[in-house]
DNA sequence: TAAGCTTTATGTATTCCTTACATATTCACT
DNA sequence: AGTGAATATGTAAGGAATACATAAAGCTTA
């Protein structure tokens, strides 16, 4: 079979360039539709989805890594992209289950040490800039609704629930949220992204009121028109406030 | 000389032992004399300064390898502990300039690769309750004020700055610092602990308002005797209510 | 083209939290 | 008994968070 064949080969090369023992998994995040989705792969041949990640070349920075890995399976280029929490239980999974699951050849040839240890990443993109695309290990591409998803292969269901705790974490610290938008979007926009990363309705008086007062985003001219209902304004996140508001500690929301 | 080949068996032991490429570095915190504290060690004949690390048993999950290796190295158990951050660069240090640093005997036999990826945890302890004591790769250990540390080996600096801006974080989200008190202690102790991770004078009078506010700490009876001035009120921290007001939210201080 | 439906935009009163600020008290020491 | 040093504490003002309701806009469709 061609594609077991591909495997064994990346699995030797893994084992030559790369840090044995360590991999890197990302959570993308995206917003789309009123909901949070995180883009998953469906292993090549199988009916099993997992999160996008890597491995590390033997003198490559780890978040340099991250981005590459990012870059490689998504296309995606530059974005909000940070380190959570490395995972290193003894045992994050059935490893037989998981290689029995992929179809993976005979692994017992590896340098591949029995346990991997897996530094999570998590990234926030913008929905619409993303065009998902299966690469040699995957069949398949897609964004999840991250209140739906699938029984995940290894522990990313784990890694999943903790990347998105500490989002929410983040969210009230720092209006890591723009990230997760296009450029411009209208003010109810923002209000459900904040909804939905949050889990719980907020009014949209005091909701306008607090953004506008944080000083970070400007009301543009432009109205986006296209719906049956009063034409919203659209809003551009102003990255030189931020920073300033950022340095002067203006910046928590709760 | 014995200290180098107990080091060269120690290398020999660590590569069939342990994860290769892996290390962890704990950051342990203290507090005495108003001043927060870091825990350091000095390496075997010479005046060189790192924290205490170490690595990870092959099928041992690295949050009790992080137990463990603080208990080895420090005689501590039961504490505060929570990874922070793993540092990856490419080159997170000059290996050549630390191996002469301390003398290391030729390592180019080992099974170690060429870089080291370090989990970072960071430890809060009570001052009183820890008696530094060297171990078999370090000729002493005591505590040094953060704000005064030496030029440490290895990446050390850059580890407790990134830990200490942790700490100032979390400070903030939740009480953390009661971990680096005594079970009994005084509300100026506990306004001096803030001021010190704060780096900033807090009015005691509002300190005080916040503090009982949160509902998480308890007055006692008993007095602190035997300064020159009026006796202050012993306090202790009440764990139940703790973990209530965490479930419930109200833990945030500013 | 008028009515209807849906969504957006917005102000005010109340409460709560944060901040600023000064003095009386206690205890040991002399 | 007086002194010095640290502790304990209340109140007023300002700012932020919350609760709450209605008018206007834009498309649909009758």
């Amino acid at each position: 079979m061609n594609y077991k064949k591909q495997l064994e080969e990346y699995f030797k090369e893994v084992d030559i360039r790369c840090v044995l023992g360590l991999s890197i998994d990302c959570v993308i995040f995206g917003f789309y539709d009123n909901q949070l989705k995180v883009l998953l792969l469906r292993w090549k041949q199988t009916e099993e989805w997992g999160l996008p990640g890597g491995f590390i070349y033997k003198s490559e920075s780890v978040d340099v890594a991250a981005q590459r890995i990012l870059e490689e399976r998504t296309g995606i280029k530059e974005l909000f992209l940070q380190q959570f929490h490395t995972f290193g239980e003894d045992v994050r999974y059935n490893r037989q289950e998981i290689s029995q699951k992929l179809s993976w050849p005979d692994t017992s040839s590896r340098q591949w040490p029995d346990r991997t240890v897996s530094i999570g990443y998590f990234a926030l993109v913008d929905f619409s800039k993303v065009t998902p695309t299966a690469d040699f290990l995957t069949d398949e591409c897609r964004w999840w609704d991250v209140e739906k998803l699938p029984s995940l292969l290894f522990d990313h269901n784990h890694i999943v629930a903790v990347a998105l705790r500490t989002l929410r974490v983040q969210l009230s610290w720092q209006p890591v949220g723009y990230n997760l938008l296009p450029e411009k979007f209208t003010m109810p926009e923002l209000q459900r992204l904040y909804e939905t990363i949050l889990n719980r309705p907020l009014d949209p008086r005091n909701f306008s009121k607090k953004m506008r007062a944080l000083g970070i985003i400007e009301r543009l001219e432009e109205q986006r028109k296209g719906g049956a209902f009063k034409s919203p304004y659209l809003f551009r996140f102003n990255k030189e406030k931020y920073e300033k508001a950022l340095q002067e500690g203006n910046l928590a929301f709760s």
